[in-house]
DNA sequence: TATTAGCACTCGAAACGACCGAGTGCTAAT
DNA sequence: ATTAGCACTCGGTCGTTTCGAGTGCTAATA
C-alpha cells in the first residue's frame, strides 16, 4: 500500500512534528534524509493526505500526522528508543530509599516517573480489589478519640482517627472490634465491604440499640481502604505545553484529575501491557489534543498495577514508549522484592 | 490635608477598580456619586496622583491605586462588610460535620475560606510548639511493619508506617518504646526533638551496639509531627486573577506553596488580629502585585492559629475583610467546643 | 477662591493593509 | 517515476491609520 519511501516520510513527519513541534514542510524532509527531490516528497505527501496519515493546518503550511498518522506509527513505525543506563539507575536510585508503607511507593514511582518523561503520570498499586483484610487494630488515643488501622493483604495501610460519640461506650467498642475480627479479618475486602452493609448491621443488633452511628464510622474507614487510589506526579507539567489552550480548560483537566473515579476510568486499559491512546481515542473532549500511554505490570501473585503518563499527542513517542517499558519493569520488580522482604 | 470629597474619590477608585479591573476616569466617578463637575475631579485626581495615592498606567488612561493609595485606603477608609447570615451559617455548617482529628479541621478550613473569598487560603493551626507529646504507642501490623502513632497535646494525630530493619528483634523495639514512653511523653514537642538527639541515643547504647537505623525511624516520625503544617484551599483560584500575566509565574507561584518553611514565613504575622499586606509589603517579588490578609485567632488556652487569604491587589477589600474576620471567630468558637468536648 | 465648560492633546487598542516567505500543486521535461 | 520550474496561497509580521477615553490647561463663572 505504502512505498518505503512513503513509510519514511511518514515516521520523519511524526518525529519532526515531535522534536519542533511546527508542521513539517517537503524541504526539511529533503534535508532530513529523505533521498529524492522536494517536488517527489510534494507528491508522497499529498499521497499520505489523500489516504487521511497527515493533514494541514492551512494551504500553506507543511503537514502534521492526522490520528490516523499516529496510530499507524505507534502500530507499525514506532521502534521504542532504549533506556540509557545512567536513566535506568536513577530509576532504580528513586526507589532506593526505605520506603514504608506501599501506599508510598507506588505515589512516589507517578513522581519518579512524571520527572522523567516531563509530563504528568499516574500510577496505582496492584490490583486492590483481590486483597483481603489482614488486620484490624483499633487504639484509643484519648478520652475521646480512637484511630483505627486497617492492613490489607500485604504492605497497604490506612488509618482513622475518630471521635467516640456520647452514646458509645469503651465496652461497646471492644465488642464491635471483637465483631469485626471475629467476622472480617481474612476475608478479601470486597466481602468485607459487602458484609458491612448486611450482616455486621444485624449481629450488632442483638448487642445495640442504636448501631447507626458506630456503624457509619467503620463503615467510613474501611471503604477508605477499599477504594483504589491513582497517585497522580507533576501534574503542573501540564502547563508547559503549549496544548493547553487556555487558562480555563487547565482548571478543567486539573479537576478532572482531583476525581478519583475520573482517573481510575481514564487509565483502565482493556489489555495486557502498554498501549497508546491518541487524541480523540481518549474519548474525552478535554484531552482531545493529548496522548495517553497505559501500561499495566504484574508482581507474580500479588496482582496487577498500573502505570500511565499524559501528554501532548505530538510527544516523543519512541522515547516515551521506552521510559513506560523500562520503568514498569523496574516498578514491577521493586515490588516484587519489597513482598518478598515482607514474606520472609 | 485630603478634603472630604478627595477622600471620597480616592475611596471610590479603589472601590470601581477592585470592581471593574480597569482604570477610572473622571466622568465614571462623576456618575458613580462624586457631586462636583469632572473637571473638579480631573483638579482633584491630579492633586491625589501628586500626593502619590494614585497613579496613571499611561497618559491617556484613568486612574488606579497605588500602594500608598490602598495603604491608606485599608487604614482610614475602609469600612468592613458585614457578613449575610447566610454565608455565616454556611461556614458554620461546612464545620459541622464530625471531624476527626484536629489536621482535618485545619485542612477542610482551608479549603471553606478558599470557596468563601475565592482566592487562595491558608490556614494554619493553633500553635503547635506549645504542644506537648501525650501518647506514642507503636502497633504491629505483620512480620516486617510497624505503624508508630503520635499524638500531641490535643487532637493532633500522626502516624507512619514503617518496615523494621533485619537486625532489629521485637525486644529491642519493646525497650525503645518503653523508653520513649518514660522519657519523652509528656514533655513538649521542642524537649522531643532535642532530647531525640542527645540523650536518648546515650541511653540506647547502653543497650544496642548500633542504634543508628532505628533512631533515624523514630526522628523522622517524631519530626514529621514537630513540624507545623500549613494547610492550601484554592491554589487553583489564583489562575482566574489576571494578574498571573504568564504560566511560568504561576508555576514559580505554585512551587513557592508547595514549600512549608516559605508559606510559615508567608503568613507570619507581626501583630494580633488582622493585618493586610499590599503588594511589595509582602516582600516577595513572585507576589508583587496581590495581597495578603493575614489573621489570628485565639483559643482560649490552647494558643493562636492563624487564616490568610492571598488575591489581586484590586481585591474587594471590605467584603474580604469582613469575610476574614467573621471567619476567624467562626473557627475559635468551632475549635474552643472541639477542645472542650475532648476535655468532657 | 472654588468650580466648571471647552478644547487641544496624548496614547493605547483595534482595524487595516502591504509584504514576506514557507509551502503547495501543477505542468512539462528528463 | 522523478524532477525542475513556476504561479499561487495564506498565515504572520510590521508599519500606518483611526478611534475614543481620558487628561491638562485656560478662560469664564458663581
Amino acid at each position: 500500500m505504502l512505498s518505503q519511501r512513503q513509510l519514511d516520510i511518514l515516521t520523519l513527519v511524526v518525529q519532526l512534528h515531535a522534536a519542533t513541534g511546527e508542521p513539517v514542510g517537503s524541504k526539511t524532509l529533503m534535508n532530513a534524509g529523505i533521498n529524492a527531490s522536494s517536488a517527489t516528497i510534494r507528491n508522497d505527501l499529498s499521497f499520505l493526505e489523500k489516504e487521511g496519515f497527515i493533514e494541514k493546518p492551512h494551504t500553506s503550511a507543511g503537514r502534521v500526522p492526522s490520528v490516523q498518522g499516529y496510530r499507524f506509527y505507534v502500530d507499525h513505525l514506532l521502534k521504542p528508543s532504549t533506556v540509557s543506563n545512567e536513566e535506568l539507575s536513577s530509576i532504580r536510585q528513586s526507589f532506593n530509599r526505605n520506603f514504608t508503607a506501599l501506599n508510598e511507593i507506588i505515589e512516589k514511582s507517578a513522581q519518579v516517573l512524571s520527572d522523567l518523561t516531563s509530563y504528568t503520570a499516574f500510577s496505582l498499586g496492584p490490583e486492590m480489589n483481590e486483597r483481603k483484610l489482614t488486620g484490624f487494630r483499633v487504639v484509643p488515643l484519648n478520652n475521646q478519640q480512637l484511630m483505627a488501622i486497617i492492613v490489607t493483604d500485604r504492605g497497604n495501610v490506612e488509618s482513622q482517627v475518630f471521635t467516640v460519640p456520647d452514646d458509645v461506650s469503651s465496652g461497646d467498642i471492644e465488642k464491635i472490634i471483637q465483631i469485626i475480627n471475629d467476622k472480617l479479618v481474612g476475608q478479601p475486602l470486597i466481602t468485607v465491604y459487602n458484609k458491612l452493609r448486611t450482616e455486621i448491621p444485624l449481629i450488632l443488633q442483638r448487642y445495640f440499640q442504636t448501631p447507626r452511628g458506630i456503624m457509619d464510622i467503620f463503615e467510613s474507614i474501611l471503604g477508605n481502604a477499599f477504594e483504589e487510589r491513582v497517585y497522580i506526579g507533576g501534574q503542573m507539567n501540564l502547563l508547559d505545553v503549549d496544548l493547553i489552550p487556555d487558562v480555563h480548560q487547565f482548571k478543567l483537566v486539573y479537576s478532572l484529575m482531583s476525581n478519583q473515579n475520573q482517573v481510575s476510568s481514564l487509565i483502565q486499559t482493556p489489555k495486557e501491557g502498554i498501549s497508546i491512546r491518541i487524541g480523540e481515542e481518549i474519548q474525552n473532549d478535554l484531552l482531545a489534543n493529548m496522548s495517553l500511554i497505559t501500561a499495566s505490570y504484574d508482581v507474580a501473585e500479588h496482582g496487577t498495577g498500573t502505570i500511565a503518563i499524559l501528554g501532548p499527542t505530538n510527544m516523543a513517542y519512541s522515547r516515551m514508549f521506552g521510559i513506560v517499558e523500562a520503568f514498569r519493569h523496574e516498578l514491577a520488580d521493586y515490588l516484587a522484592d519489597y513482598y518478598r522482604l515482607l514474606d520472609s
